[in-house]
RNA sequence: GGGCGCUUAGCUCAGUUGGCUAGAGCACCAGCUCGACACGCUGGGGGUCACAGGUUCAAGUCCUGUAGCGCCCACCA
């Protein structure tokens, strides 16, 4: 007798268990084997910046899912695990830290010392972070964890920002960029914010350069950014301004002539005075103007927002003192027209609460035109596959615009970009760098100097290099940058540094990148289709040659209980580990299966479980938008806070842990998986393990074996086709709706018999069946089914269909099932359904008279043809037993006891003997109900068949059937006519 | 403003190429401690499929429009 399994299944018993048992066998390693077929996915790397989050379960849950199931269908899967170094967030949490706990800038501190504290930072988040996956189950190769400021992706960096300069494809240009005055430091449109601040509307007028009494009239919020026109701008069609296109006006206050232009993108002639002022400088919209002009571009403020050499009699005063002073100056002129109060939408510098000024600075670019277009090509045709289609649109789209890349970002925390800047002659750089394939220069004619890359830091170290007064590039490169290179940066391209050394740490091993590259497929979620998965292609093709993956799965997001995505600062994520706490990792897993369906994003109503009482206090909207930092609980009227990704524990309140009703159906399906194995197991006595031959088991056999093989068939085209959410339905609709509620209470009769042949056929099937269910459910629920696995090894270590085999050691390499084609029986889930429809007419009848103890036989008569008859003839120990049911009278002339109630079959009537119990009027009523809905049903269908279009158009088969269906519909009315008149006359 | 989606039971969601009486889980109602499981069992109630048109023998499903919601991109002199 094998051990008794307790009562509910124990995840947190489990997990750690099987974690480690999976870990010491090596489960989750994989290395190059040319005879076996790979099977690779990258991880999209999440950032540094802090705790995972219910997208990451969600994004890892799926990724997991597929590796899981690939292996166990024998392929060699790699799941490459790591951690992406995210420059902005991560600097920004950083330097937050450091403010509030010190009451430092960076500045302060300086470049190394914050570049050293965001290591420690970083070193903190990502054992955490793996940590998280760990616990989740991610079956990802840990001994090739990545990061992507790491030696090996920082080699790739390098050789690819090399290449790329040396063909031409990186240049430098100017581009507008968030200044944030205060800080003296670009901003990334993420660290911005957007407020509505009291301001100035101002209207001036220029006078027409050589047509005196002439003005033309424009207005702005910034009147100091007319120290930086370049132009005027008027839509070409404006009768007003028409004939003044391309003369000239003068700005007053620095003498400057600009031309009169003609935009219509820029210009919209019915708002304002229909002629706007233009200072690419200093405006995106404008700066798209002058580049479409070909327009010159005047910075006018210094880095800290005074403004400088060509802000003339202005040079030197803060940009709003000289936004008052040039109002005036132009009063004085007589050029002023009059101010209006105006609400302004204005950007903020995250950080330091200023207005941000947009600023034209050098940068860092990346030509698109000719990349975008074989990353186009790519998935146009074919070689990259989206699943769902629809999302090729949102990549070929953005694409499509190939607009430059920025690849500089003015942060410390990242890859330094690889230039070094050089006043000299061109044959000091040869002489200096004679010999060398690891340097390489290009003259920056616009600033005369030399622009030299190099391939190594290294490089730059060597001796007599001192008097080409190197300066290196501050800036750093944008975080996707290196994450483009994921794919094969982290498989080892470009190849091992140190091809005699073993590889390592700092050598790459070459083998993978050839084994697993390109990738199986990229799992990820739809905001980082253009910024990541586009860029992947172009690198891939670019460095590789190859696209980095066959296939590209866009999952669907989790949104809060109001609809709105999860975010940090809106304060309503939920913490993975919390659910994980209270459901357990299967159902977490599960739950995120479940929910990852085709088209539609996902809510996810969450609840406070108050620290004190365990009471669940609902989230409610206000919580959120109010940033509720403590909730009194409605229970026992204690106070705490709510739970959520909050950056550090309150000492005053007890912190919420969270709970979310929609991990109950995983937590209720791994315990009902464990139930229905526990019961097996405790009915293993003289298990022996042995062939079956489907033809000569039962009905009931070949039943739940034929449902077996097409759950499995149907898991694996739903995997295939990334459909997780129908793959999670099917495994639990087939394990609870039809192994437990019917198979397993259908096999009960012959496991009682305490031998025998049909209770040793009997055991063979239930354990050959939750071995394959197992199997199916490991994927999505890994621990459970390992704990059942090992279980039911002890006690049935050789099972399963048709043939018996040892088990092995874990489920998760036990192969992925496939069953004989003769195991499809339709004939037989006929049988069955037709069975399942009476039972259930019986305890409906039950039920309704409340008969439910059954222990009252009740007698039952069915009136069908006698192959019907025959059939459920032979099922009549199951209907007996489900049913309660005393005596079954079943053939064509069953004849109909008096005092009856009716159940109403389309292939059969059923009459349940009830003994006088029949409420008269009730069954009355409710068999008028049923009539009058079945006269309208009929008479539609017979509507329907008269149609001469629907008789002459449509298939035959389906006229067929609707005539079937009316004649159906026909005896089923005179049934009920029958029963109301007898129940009448009775 | 452009693009992509969404709107089905009180809640969260399924619903294949149009086709038999629109499903599930939770919640609700009634009844069950019967030897796997109360995280359970049996049965039940509950839906004008956002709204308005159209195509079709037939529309939750296809088309057009309207309203509301979400996301991405662009933009707001």
């Amino acid at each position: 007798m094998a051990t008794e399994l307790p009562k509910q299944y124990d995840p947190h018993e489990a997990q750690p268990k099987w974690l480690q048992f999976w870990t010491e066998h090596g489960y989750f390693h994989s290395r190059p084997d040319p005879n076996r077929e790979p099977f690779c996915i990258v991880i999209p790397p999440p950032n540094v910046t802090g705790a995972l989050h219910m997208g990451h379960a969600l994004n890892n849950t799926l990724q997991d899912i597929l590796i899981r199931w690939r292996r166990m269908q024998g392929y060699n899967t790699l799941w490459m695990p790591g951690i992406d170094h995210a420059g902005i967030a991560t600097q920004a949490v950083v330097e937050r830290r450091i403010r509030d706990e010190e009451k430092k800038t960076r500045h302060d501190i300086g470049r190394d010392e914050l570049v050293c504290r965001i290591w420690k930072w970083k070193d903190q988040y990502e054992s955490r972070i793996l940590r998280q996956l760990r616990e989740l189950g991610c079956s990802a190769d840990w001994s090739r964890t990545r990061f992507t400021l790491d030696p090996i992706c920082a080699r790739a960096v390098r050789h690819t920002f090399f290449k790329m300069f040396q063909d031409g494809l990186i240049f430098r240009g100017k581009r507008l960029v968030n200044w944030d005055t205060a800080l003296q430091t670009a901003v990334a449109d993420d660290e911005i914010f957007h407020e509505t601040v009291k301001g100035g509307f101002w209207t001036f007028r220029y006078p027409v350069k050589d047509s005196p009494n002439e003005f033309i009239r424009f207005s702005t919020t910034r009147p100091e950014t007319m120290l930086g026109d370049t132009a005027v701008a008027v839509h070409p069609d404006d009768a007003r301004y028409k004939h003044l296109i391309g003369k000239f006006v003068t700005i007053p206050l620095v003498n400057r002539d600009i031309p009169i232009i003609a935009d219509p993108l820029l210009v919209d002639p019915t708002l304002g005075t229909g002629a706007v002022k233009v200072t690419p400088a200093h405006d995106a919209n404008d700066y798209a103007s002058g580049q479409r002009n070909k327009l010159p571009m005047i910075n006018i403020l210094n880095p800290d927002g005074t403004l400088n050499e060509n802000g003339g009699p202005y040079q030197g005063l803060d940009r709003l003192v000289a936004r008052e002073r040039v109002v005036e100056d132009m009063e004085k002129l007589g050029l002023f027209e009059g101010r209006e109060d105006r609400e302004i939408d204005l950007a903020h510098s995250d950080r330091s609460k200023t207005p941000i000024e947009p600023y034209l600075s050098d940068q860092w670019f990346v030509k698109m035109a000719d990349l975008a277009q074989t990353a186009m090509d790519a998935v146009t045709d074919g070689r990259v596959q989206f699943h769902p289609a629809r999302y090729a649109k949102t990549y070929l789209d953005w694409l499509g615009e190939k607009r430059d890349w920025c690849i500089s970002r003015q942060l410390w925390w990242g890859h330094r970009i690889p230039i070094w800047y050089a006043r000299c002659s061109e044959a000091q750089l040869k002489k200096a760098f004679a010999g060398r394939t690891d340097v390489t220069w290009r003259l920056d004619e616009e600033n005369a100097q030399w622009l030299i890359c190099a391939l190594d830091d290294s490089a730059m170290d060597a001796q007599g290099l001192q008097s080409l007064d190197l300066q290196r590039d501050p800036d750093v490169l944008d975080t996707w940058f290196s994450s483009a290179l994921w794919p094969h940066s982290t498989l080892g391209w470009p190849g091992p540094a140190l091809p005699d050394q073993p590889p390592g740490p700092q050598n790459p091993d070459w083998q993978s990148m050839r084994y697993y590259y390109p990738t199986s497929v990229l799992v990820t979620s739809r905001d980082i289709i253009t910024l990541w998965v586009a860029r992947m292609v172009i690198t891939g093709l670019y460095n590789v040659g190859q696209a980095p993956f066959h296939h590209v799965y866009i999952h669907p997001k989790i949104l809060d209980g109001f609809g709105e995505g999860m975010s940090k600062s809106k304060g309503n994520g939920i913490d993975p580990l919390d659910i994980i706490e209270r459901y357990g990792t299967d159902a977490l897993r599960f739950g995120m299966a479940h929910v990852a369906t085709e088209t539609q994003d996902s809510r996810m109503p969450v609840a406070n479980v108050c620290p004190h009482c365990g009471t669940l206090v609902p989230v409610k909207q206000e919580h959120l938008s109010m940033r509720t930092r403590k909730i009194t609980c409605p229970s026992c009227k204690k106070p705490f806070r709510p739970g959520g990704p909050w950056p550090a524990d309150d000492p005053e309140l007890p912190t919420a842990k969270q709970a979310s009703e929609r991990f109950e159906l995983g937590r209720n399906f791994a315990n009902k998986l464990w139930n229905a194995a526990r019961f097996i197991l405790m009915n293993l006595d003289g298990y022996k393990p042995g062939a079956i031959r489907v033809q000569d088991l039962p009905i009931e056999d070949r039943w739940i074996l034929s449902r077996l093989a097409t759950t499995a068939a149907a898991m694996t085209d739903q995997l295939e086709g990334y459909h997780f959410a129908e793959a999670a339905r099917s495994i639990y609709d087939f394990t609870w709706s039809e192994f437990c509620d019917w198979y397993i209470e259908m096999a009960k009769g012959r496991l009682a018999r305490s031998a025998g042949e049909g209770r040793s056929a009997a055991q063979r099937v239930l354990v050959g069946v939750l071995d394959g269910i197992l199997r199916l459910v490991q994927p999505i629920m890994p621990f459970v089914a390992e704990s059942l696995w090992q279980a039911l090894g002890e006690a049935a270590f050789e099972r399963g269909v048709p043939n018996p085999d040892p088990a092995s050691e874990s489920v998760m390499i036990a192969p992925w099932p496939t069953y004989p084609a003769e195991f499809h029986d339709a004939a037989m889930e006929h049988r069955i359904a037709r069975m399942q429809e009476l039972v259930r007419a019986v305890r409906e009848v039950r039920n309704r008279y409340g008969i439910t103890d059954s222990r009252t036989p009740l007698n039952v008569f069915v009136r069908a043809n006698a192959t019907v008859a025959n059939d459920l003839t032979s099922l009549d120990p199951f209907i007996k037993l489900l049913a309660g049911v005393g005596t079954l009278a079943c053939g064509p002339d069953a004849k109909k006891p008096p005092q009856a109630a009716t159940s109403v079959s389309p292939e059969f009537e059923s009459y349940v003997s009830l003994q006088g119990l029949i409420d008269v009027p009730a069954e009355k009523k409710r068999l008028e109900k049923q009539l009058s809905e079945k006269q309208k049903h009929l008479q539609g269908a017979q509507a329907k068949l008269q149609n001469a279009s629907f008789v002459g158009k449509a298939p035959a088969e389906v006229v067929q059937q609707q005539r079937e269906l009316v004649t159906e519909l026909g005896n089923q009315i005179r049934v009920i006519e029958e029963n109301l008149r007898e129940l009448q006359d009775g």
